[in-house]
DNA sequence: GCATGATCATGC
DNA sequence: GCATGATCATGC
């Protein structure tokens, strides 16, 4: 260790170490040390090693306690992507690895998740490709203390993380189990693998992590765009508005539970929001949860993905439902666990179901949070890479089928059969789309 | 009745 | 102009 009395900051002092890291803000490693310094460190997750050793002169390590133990402060680097509106966050943030037969014993406040991470000192950085570790610019540096209303639904989060490991299934945590605060894997995927509770099954190793779109709120915030910020609406702008011992979401279904049984129609009338046209029910929702405007910020910040469904008469289900175009080009690029499709499936869900009456009149039957269960994921990275090799090999012809029962499948979707789309070869192909099979659907809403 | 192909409505 | 959410149409 250094000798302490030469550090340039008061390791004691939260708001002197907040200060210190504040000299990066707008500058470069390279910039605030001078040219000489070696890139001694190249690759992931090094700019955070970097930036400790060398701008605040201690050694990294990879302790439970936080990075500044005395300070209470985990020090965290993070990357931003420029898109057209701004800044946003490029990635999740990677926390602390998850002892699966440690961490249930424990109660939130003593968890290793909340010593380390209770106060975060972030720094955002903006990503460019090939530029080294040193010369990234800092853009945004403060302190993160996380609000009352967040930490809410963090700890539920947590809980849940911590309900399957107590239950010995690790190995089923997925990041679509939870909202803000997901288990993410962590490390070479087929070989990082951990033993866990009550079962010799291992689990894939995985870390707390905080979802990119739960960064982007905190990006936005500090860039001072409340413009963008106040778009959204809470649906719980105060934690007393919970009932006792109830979740985020318990809340969230509990507000829509008195429209059951009634029709778009007469909840629009009760909202005073004139008609609502199919594929607008978020507006319907945003209403039924007291959100003005359109955009609900808990589902905003966790990356909730609203879906309607609506079921026959006889509860069947006629529909499968579409996700996005398949990008014949990019998916060639694609890594399963770093694909569009799969950051999709790995997203929590929030179905609106509706079921038709006897006069055909659609009324709403219930809503369900749903997160796709990790044995289904497996079959779903089966699909796509099957998928991916098809337009690899050029074959457009035999992709999967909804019959072919793999919970999801490939159909058309484009204007009409002449919007086509360029493939790698240069061959134009009629645009195709992922859907979830109506089956599979159907399975999820009648099991609750 | 279901699988599959095809297309509509809307908003950025 | 186009992607997306959603639904229609047809044939087996």
């Amino acid at each position: 260790m250094m000798n302490q009395n030469k550090l340039p900051y008061d390791k004691n002092s939260r708001a002197s170490i907040v200060k210190y890291a504040k000299g990066l803000l707008g500058k470069t490693l390279r910039q605030v040390l001078g040219g000489n310094i070696k890139q001694q460190y190249s690759g992931k997750g090094k700019l955070g090693q970097l930036v400790e050793k060398l701008y605040f002169q201690y050694e990294p390590n990879s302790d439970s306690l936080p990075d500044f133990p005395e300070a209470s402060l985990e020090l965290k680097t993070s990357p931003l992507k420029q898109i057209r509106k701004g800044l946003r966050s490029k990635e999740r943030l990677v926390l602390n690895i998850i002892d699966y037969l440690q961490e249930y014993k424990k109660t939130f406040e003593q968890s290793s998740f909340w010593k380390k991470n209770a106060c975060l000192l972030l720094m955002f950085y903006i990503h460019e490709d090939g530029v080294l570790d040193i010369d990234l610019m800092f853009r945004i540096i403060r302190q993160w203390d996380f609000p009352p209303e967040d930490l809410k639904i963090i700890k539920d989060d947590w809980q849940k993380i911590i309900d399957k490991i107590k239950n010995g299934k690790a190995h089923e945590l997925s990041e679509g189990d939870t909202l803000y605060l997901a288990a993410c894997t962590k490390g070479k995927n087929k070989t990082s693998v951990r033993s866990q509770f009550g079962t010799e099954i291992l689990a894939k190793q995985r870390a707390f992590s905080l979802k990119s779109k739960y960064l982007n709120f905190i990006i936005l915030d500090s860039l001072g765009k409340a413009e963008t910020t106040q778009e959204m609406t809470p649906v719980v702008k105060n934690i007393s508005d919970y009932a006792r011992q109830e979740t985020y979401e318990e809340h969230v279904i509990k507000k829509f539970s008195p429209y059951y049984g009634k029709s778009v129609d007469e909840i629009a009338q009760i909202f005073k929001i004139g008609t609502v046209s199919k594929g607008k029910i978020y507006i319907l929702a945003a209403a039924i949860l007291g959100v003005k405007g359109r955009k609900i910020a808990e589902f905003e910040k966790a990356d909730v993905e609203m879906k309607t469904i609506r079921l026959e008469k006889s509860g069947a289900l006629k529909e499968s439902m579409s996700f996005a175009q398949i990008k014949y080009k990019e998916i060639l690029d694609e890594k399963w666990e770093t694909s569009y499709w799969h950051s999709v499936l790995t997203k929590r869900f929030f179905f609106v179901v509706f079921q038709k009456d006897g006069q055909d009149v659609l009324r709403l039957k219930k809503v369900m949070f749903w997160g796709m269960p990790a044995q289904d994921l497996e079959i779903t990275k089966k699909f796509w890479n099957d998928t991916k090799r098809k337009i690899e090999e050029g074959d457009f012809e035999h992709f999967i089928k909804i019959s072919d029962n793999k919970i999801c499948h490939v159909r058309p979707k484009g204007r009409d059969s002449s919007d086509l789309m360029p493939t790698a070869s240069g061959r134009m192909e009629g645009k195709r789309c992922y859907w979830l099979n109506a089956l599979y659907i159907k399975k999820i809403v009648l099991q609750e």
